[in-house]
DNA sequence: CTACAGGTATTACATTATGATACCTAGTGT
DNA sequence: ACACTAGGTATCATAATGTAATACCTGTAG
């Protein structure tokens, strides 16, 4: 393994580590030579390391189908990451008054580099169960939410962010031409939110305000998703933006320094 | 270190996730020291591993302060939970429902050894925090959810876990009086459902009823709390518990396996 | 301006992880 | 019933890898 020929890098570490990251939306259970496959590593090293998140309790084991799966532990770790998180606790509480006042799922979502991640949901119609948990990263310049958050950056690391950073179809309509997205995040520029429609799921639409911290710059945003039959922009305007924006103004990110590098 | 004397057992990769595992509730965020105080390792053991999981993503690193937090990568753990546990995607649709319904918080709780785990949580009023996120662990005798689970086990098991299993004072009415917890566990085996009153918050109630596994044994129930001031007992059974129990009666755990061992 | 605590970097050493191989077991097809 | 295979489990000699001592920074406090 040449991965960094550094000695502060524990390598065995990182390898198990890459045997966590092997499970995921379309791989939630995996026997060992799934693992081995996916990780690239040898048929021993993941029985090695696959054994020993077991024994720790981080896997746990079919007897049956001798198959591996995510541990209650991971969910432990949401519980842990929730405590360190300033903005969670802040948040949690406006949000439930805006879900319960605007009877829609509302959602709290962090930049996550040049993806979105979903730290809180709180849904209050039926929907696809993806949008209905914590932890999904999208591509930020895909989401509401996002687009949100890039526009209260500087013009040029707005340009560089519209030109560079992924993006990848979900539904037919998701908008993958740069322009239009670049059109879309100059829009919340100038009215301080943004919308969009149908672009993870086909006709649902979602409405984001950036919740701002220090130095002007947004690493969150409060986002509520609606269906399309049922809404359209400008009673989402209307009716949900105000409350929207309240609440994302009442949460203050408590001038913690940033997650990062 | 005299861990598991075991070919089959990567003593790096456990002691890395000592440092995982070293971050709860109290302690969200750890500097190198301080992670070496929690974890029991040495000053270098601790920078290397630490420096690992900060390459790999798991820890984040504030650049002034030099602590290090969970990263987002711990929310994504959660996601990749979520689709391997087939419990969730069952009962997600019916409890965002039912809290609609009921316009309170409803929690989706799995049996985890001696403890109950929140899987999935929808608050609909404020409360204290740790209500309100997912991934926390309590002794399964000190709340509604557990005893409900309980109740559907064999008499000879229901008895060892009162007798055994561990307890441990929230508030001042936490009940510690294991012939109670008896009394309550064996009401919950007569009525189907279990109720609790100020067991970790002050003056909050919580009814809880199974959802029934394969072989009548339940690891998983279907939670409300509501406040103590304006609810009782009865217009509990009278108004919750209805409801409660169609929806814990809807979700079939689709006879997957059970985690463990 | 010295002392100290806490974080970072380096290195010689042997403990520890490695991966090839052999062994089991359950399922499949003939 | 049989051999055949795939996938999981166990063992072991080897050296690569992680170890912990130590020295080096950097900032804060006295």
């Amino acid at each position: 393994m040449k991965t960094k020929q550094n000695t502060l890098y524990v390598g065995s570490l990182a390898k198990g580590l890459r045997l966590l990251r092997a499970f995921d939306e379309s791989h939630s259970e995996l026997s060992l030579s799934e693992l081995a496959a996916r990780t690239r590593l040898d048929k021993s090293a993941t029985q090695r390391l696959a054994n020993t998140l077991h024994i720790e309790g981080m896997l746990d084991k079919d007897p049956g189908t001798r198959r591996f799966r995510p541990s209650h532990a991971w969910l432990e770790m949401a519980y842990a990451y929730y405590w360190s998180d300033p903005l969670v606790g802040q948040a949690m509480p406006k949000l439930i008054n805006l879900s319960q006042e605007l009877g829609e799922t509302v959602n709290l979502a962090e930049l996550s580099g040049d993806h979105i991640i979903y730290v809180s949901r709180l849904p209050c119609k039926r929907t696809y169960f993806a949008a209905t948990v914590i932890g999904r990263r999208l591509p930020a310049l895909s989401t509401s939410a996002g687009r949100a958050m890039l526009a209260t950056f500087p013009e040029d690391e707005r340009r560089a962010a519209v030109e560079t950073w992924p993006i990848k179809p979900f539904t037919p309509n998701t908008t993958l031409d740069r322009d239009a997205i670049r059109a879309s995040v100059e829009a919340a520029v100038h009215d301080g939110y943004a919308i969009s429609k149908g672009q993870m799921i086909l006709n649902e639409m979602a409405v984001a305000t950036p919740i701002i911290g220090p130095g002007g710059r947004a690493f969150a945003a409060v986002q509520c998703s609606v269906s399309g039959h049922t809404w359209d922009r400008e009673r989402i305007v209307a009716d949900i933006l105000p409350k929207l924006q309240d609440a994302a103004n009442s949460i203050s990110p408590s001038s913690q320094s940033q997650r990062g590098a």
